[in-house]
DNA sequence: TATTGTTATACTCTATAACTATA
DNA sequence: TATAGTTATAGAGTATAACAATA
């Protein structure tokens, strides 16, 4: 048929195969340190709003509640988190990283970079920072929905 | 903690975003034409290689051979495609558009243009060519895993 | 009444394993 | 032996609904 794009020029699926690409090598990166991405998103999270609730590290990491349970479960399991009640709302959890929690997060966002540097192998510094701005652009500015 | 970069800075944290707005934009695009995304990319693929063995549509599109029999299945129930028997290959099915499908492809296409350009409505057209040339970069050249 | 954390459940997407028929 | 298509099954990831405790 003519006029009709090549699969591989749609947004959508290069979003798609690009994000399962930065998985794959995030998943190799962070294997050995016993964690993977989206630990690592808690982590940072919590490394940048400390102590806070459950509630709020959820909605800044863009996931439901019921996700971050059993995240939270995870890494409380690994010692690297703690949760300890809120003094002043008894309904709360107040979550903070362990010593190992931020030894953690020190060597995993490392690997991470890694990784990342992997994945932009094939591009030059300005196309690799032309990427990273045009996707926290629309990180910040996109539609509303 | 000092040096820890945010959540919202890392590659993975925001492939997985920008390709989840995508998606969004994409299934709102195309309901009202009773398709979706994946669907579309079959589509694609038919268009660009007909007729084909769902073998070679599922490795021109990445996924497993057994995800294209139900990808199929639904298309061929809505009368987008055919499939029919390889004259010299009998394990085969030969794979290719109805006038249905045809009609459809051009019209889903147009519709995920639509969403392609609400998607980049905050980047001017530099930076939305530099992202799509990025991504392209990435596709054919990534590393091998 | 509304919110936090929790559990149980269900749903989507996809892959793996096993089967049939062909080659 | 190997491959195409199919089916059944299982896994990862996530969301929704319902509940208890608390505000």
């Amino acid at each position: 048929m003519e006029g009709i794009p090549p699969v591989g020029s749609r947004l959508g699926h290069l979003l798609k195969h690009a994000q399962a690409r930065m998985a794959a090598l995030n998943e190799r990166a962070l294997a050995p340190l016993g964690t993977d991405a989206r630990e690592l998103g808690v982590l940072l999270v919590l490394a940048a709003h400390e102590p806070g609730s459950q509630r709020d590290a959820a909605d800044r990491l863009g996931v439901d509640r019921t996700t971050m349970v059993a995240l939270l479960d995870g890494l409380e399991a690994k010692g690297v988190v703690a949760r300890r009640p809120h003094g002043a709302d008894r309904r709360r959890n107040l979550v903070e990283l362990t010593d190992a929690g931020r030894d953690l997060v020190l060597r995993a966002v490392r690997a991470s970079d890694d990784a990342e540097r992997a994945l932009l192998a094939p591009l030059d510094d300005a196309a690799s920072g032309a990427l990273r701005r045009a996707l926290e652009r629309l990180a910040t500015d996109g539609p509303a929905g």
